[in-house]
DNA sequence: CAGAATCCACCTCGATACTG
DNA sequence: CAGTATCGAGGTGGATTCTG
């Protein structure tokens, strides 16, 4: 199983841009909650406990310039903000869900 | 597609050993390169580009720790080390090489 | 070869208070 | 409602030097 000539793994661009993206600590967390559909920032808050409002708001706006949430603003009183996965962050419902899966079967 | 009750999401013990597990810088890297089988220490030095010695010690010290890899040391003249990934770090595989996938399809 | 030991500059996160 | 502003403690990662 071992081999002789040592391969470089891990060119960084793409680890840089998907640890920019799921490496966060409420990030996947964000993410798995934006699967169930669109949502607006005090839904988040209340699906993610323990996450405090300058920290959703940071990742949230995180997430906007990575492409992988939109940001849409209704100018209602009071104001109404939905947060909508792009096609780029649906693409990572698979591998999000695979880990969830390996979290919960390994949990001790 | 907007639900009426909220949902709690990611109960957070998974989600922490997920992050331990794969949200340290070089983590990802590491697993990356033992997908491929055992590697020495210095080995893993050379494939992977960038990190240094403190890193790799302190990333595989806590992947041991996590039960994602073993250690074996042959008592050689100079030392040998090995590093394996255990079934637990084996069922990482679908996901982080979906998560490789998606970081080349979407790198800018 | 495979680490251990230091030192230090960030950077991340949490709590809290305030605003259009 | 959906943020912004501020502060501070702690952690993370990098460079470098040393050792059995």
């Amino acid at each position: 199983m071992r081999h002789k000539n040592v391969e470089i793994v891990a060119e960084k661009c793409a680890l840089q841009e998907i640890l920019d993206v799921i490496g966060g600590k409420w990030a996947m967390s964000i993410i798995y909650a934006l699967f169930s559909g669109t949502r607006r920032f005090s839904e988040l808050e209340r699906m993610i406990p323990g996450i405090n409002t300058r920290m959703l708001v940071k990742e949230l706006k995180n997430l906007t310039q990575n492409g992988i949430v939109t940001r849409k603003v209704y100018p209602t009183v009071p104001p109404t903000v939905e947060y909508t996965l792009t096609p780029k962050g649906r693409k990572l419902e698979p591998s999000i869900a695979e880990l969830y899966k390996w979290g919960q079967e390994y949990v001790k």
